[in-house]
DNA sequence: GGCAGACCTTG
DNA sequence: AAGGTCTGC
């Protein structure tokens, strides 16, 4: 293996961007399984490469903040530092980045006039042009049980993530735990991917080009890693992409319609509706595509009494468009989006927010309204409940109305 | 169109 | 089993 540069672990200097929590979670964002490569390295601090950079983020109340290593940034002095500072440089800076905030208005931070790059790259990333507030307050009003997972799962963002990456970690995911795929990914990237650098004892990589994964000897390299059968699908489908259309074809399927996309990634080996849907969502602009594996065919049944279908033994064709339609006509063009809310917040991983959360009631409520359903009129109900204002609002409730407001006004920022 | 079985490993 | 896909009835 080769030798790396160290990359600076010492006091960041830190770039923001005004962005509410509501409007982006970072530990429910990065977390929740739509990209396998950003890990928690200091508390609340994710640390992960994008656009072929190592990044480092965190975020306040109203601030996502930034830091982007440079790779020839002082190679010889940080080298030592690296190594004999380690973590406590990255905690130092935490704090100092925290006090600071507190006592006054982004003192770290490169203020600069013209939005940066860095910036751009962010934003693009994050898809922070689009407003998340707006988004959960029309899916809330028309489904009462995102309502309530939204009050628990705010600021549950998608990615619009390099469409190779994408796909080519989405093809590990067939058959296979989280925990697994994450490894997988992680040795796909350090075995194929070109070296950027080392942070605290951890060398990052970018992720392999099209052009070293259809290489033939990639096959068998891989399943010596671990992939199983996979490695033939990985080599497989670069190799097809670049024999049948060229090393643009991917980002191409951007501009052409969700469906013809789909189609388009699904001739490719290893690639079936599921995960051609993930490529779509996560990295192919199609907000419609609604994934539907496992866990949000059991969504479907527990959370939507979705009957049809359900005497089916596995997710077949028709049930993948049938539960595909029934999300977007409830949802509508966005219904991918919110779908990786209920995903997130059916994942083990974050089942104490749920308990932690003061609108714990939830549940119970929930089950309540399943009654009413059927022995009250649900419309004047609806109706009555959308046009209750701050002031109308019963003891009870008070709680949750509070925070959906929050989510309002800060979305407007 | 739908269903079974195989497919590689390992948390 | 696990965030499926492919092949053959």
């Amino acid at each position: 293996m080769a030798k790396h540069a160290v990359l600076s672990s010492g006091a960041k200097l830190w770039s923001s961007v005004a962005c509410s929590r509501s409007e982006l979670r970072l530990d429910l964002t990065l977390g929740c399984g739509q990209t396998f490569r950003w890990r928690e390295t200091g508390e609340g601090h994710w640390t992960g490469v994008m656009g072929g950079r190592v990044w480092t983020l965190t975020q306040t109340d109203d601030t996502l903040w930034y830091h982007v290593y440079n790779n020839q940034d002082g190679e010889e002095s940080s080298m030592k530092r690296g190594a004999s500072v380690s973590l406590q440089g990255s905690n130092k800076s935490e704090k100092r980045l925290k006090e600071d905030v507190k006592e006054e208005e982004e003192p770290l931070a490169v203020t600069c006039a013209q939005e940066t790059n860095e910036e751009k790259m962010l934003r693009d990333y994050f898809q922070l042009s689009v407003n998340l507030g707006d988004l959960y307050r029309e899916w809330g009003a028309a489904d009462p049980h995102f309502r309530h997972i939204a009050n628990i799962f705010p600021g549950v963002r998608m990615l619009r993530q390099d469409p190779t990456e994408c796909l080519f970690s989405f093809i590990c995911t067939s058959n296979n735990h989280i925990s697994r795929i994450q490894g997988m990914v992680e040795r796909l990237c350090q075995s194929l991917g070109t070296p950027l650098g080392q942070l605290d004892q951890t060398s990052y990589y970018d992720f392999p080009q099209l052009s070293a994964l259809a290489d033939s000897s990639v096959e068998a390299r891989l399943r010596d890693l671990g992939f199983g059968y996979r490695a033939r699908f990985l080599q497989q489908s670069a190799r097809q992409i670049l024999d049948a259309h060229g090393p643009q074809w991917l980002q191409g399927l951007r501009s052409i319609p969700y469906l013809q996309a789909r189609d388009a990634l699904r001739t490719l080996p290893g690639v079936g509706t599921k995960v051609a849907d993930c490529v779509c969502l996560m990295s192919l602009d199609k907000a419609e595509a609604v994934p539907i594996d496992t866990h949000v065919w059991q969504i479907a049944k527990r959370d939507y009494k979705y009957a049809a279908g359900s005497g089916q033994k596995s997710i077949t064709e028709k049930v993948h468009r049938d539960i595909g339609d029934f999300f977007r006509g409830l949802w509508g063009p966005y219904a991918g989006w919110a779908h990786s809310v209920l995903f997130c917040a059916d994942l083990k991983k974050f089942q104490k927010l749920k308990e932690m959360s003061p609108l714990k009631q939830w549940k119970k409520e929930e089950e309540e309204e399943e009654v009413e359903k059927k022995t009250v009129k649900k419309k004047t109900k609806m109706k009555m409940e959308e046009n209750v204002t701050v002031k109308d609002v019963k003891p009870k409730s008070a709680c949750q109305r509070k925070a959906k407001m929050s989510v309002k006004n800060e979305g407007m920022v």
